[in-house]
DNA sequence: ATGCCTCCCCGAGGGAGA
């Protein structure tokens, strides 16, 4: 089963390379941030004539998630619990029915610059609600996987220059610590279980040239339950799409899981 | 580089992104 995620800086905009994407790169579960939609104007036709089932968790103008999936889903759950006056759509999760059910968190996590400020300190207690909600899910023993824009370069090997990110909400000794707080909980970063080096990146801004200097960061991840690790094959990022026309910033990033 | 593009809102130009 191949699950991939996937910030497409807007549905509208990205329609032509979403389709064409998911059908060269035909994952089973596609995770999308940054739909950009209410959730009445997400497209959802197009989608299902590909295939796929479609949840979304939108919002007007920013931020909105979404799943595709050719498997059923249930027990949708939008927005991540912890604050009740949260109203930004950065979270679903929905279990899907395969021949193993699978829970699949699909997230976006804020920015949060500039630093400091009321934009930070929203991304570090968004933080925190998400390790409570990371403990909550392990504790249930179900395979899962949590996977999105976390917004967080965890090492200085997955950025091109992270001399220009010391002092950025992305690579914030204290924001890296929450993220490796959630790892230490017991969930993989798929990406480096497969992948070894400095070079892979997901994100290139769309100033200053940077794909074409190949001034990236890697900061869309997949962290997988012990029991979802045991049955990983494979993790890739899907970068070349950054060169086709009319990209997102973002490029997929996506699993194989043995099943 | 407190912003070199691109997105969204709409139908100008500002906020947001990372």
């Amino acid at each position: 089963m191949k699950i991939a995620s996937f910030n497409i800086n807007g549905i509208k905009a990205r329609g032509p390379a979403l389709v064409s994407w998911l059908k060269e790169s035909n994952p089973d579960v596609a995770l999308l941030q940054e739909i950009k939609s209410v959730d009445e104007a997400f497209p959802k036709e197009t989608y299902e004539d590909l295939g796929y089932n479609v949840e979304t968790h939108g919002q007007k103008s920013f931020n909105g998630v979404a799943i595709l999936s050719k498997y059923p889903l249930r027990e949708i759950v939008r927005g991540l619990p912890g604050d009740e006056s949260d109203e930004q759509a950065r979270w679903i999760e929905a279990t899907i029915c395969a021949s193993l059910e699978i829970k699949i968190c699909c997230l976006y996590l804020p920015n949060g610059n500039p630093l400091p400020g009321p934009k930070y300190d929203y991304k570090l207690a968004w933080m925190d609600r998400l390790y409570l909600k990371a403990q909550e899910l392990l504790s249930s023993e179900q395979t899962t996987l949590m996977a999105g824009d976390f917004n967080i370069i965890p090492q200085a090997e997955d950025a091109a220059s992270p001399e220009a990110w010391t002092n950025d909400a992305l690579f914030k000794i204290e924001s890296r610590a929450k993220f490796r707080k959630i790892l230490n909980l017991g969930f993989l970063d798929a990406f480096r279980a497969c992948n070894e080096g400095p070079g892979h990146y997901s994100f290139w801004d769309y100033q200053a040239g940077a794909w074409d200097r190949n001034d990236g960061i890697r900061i869309d991840h997949f962290l997988l339950s012990p029991n979802c690790s045991d049955i990983l094959t494979d993790c890739k990022i899907d970068s070349s799409i950054r060169g086709l026309e009319k990209p997102s910033d973002h490029v997929p990033i996506w699993i194989k899981l043995n099943l």
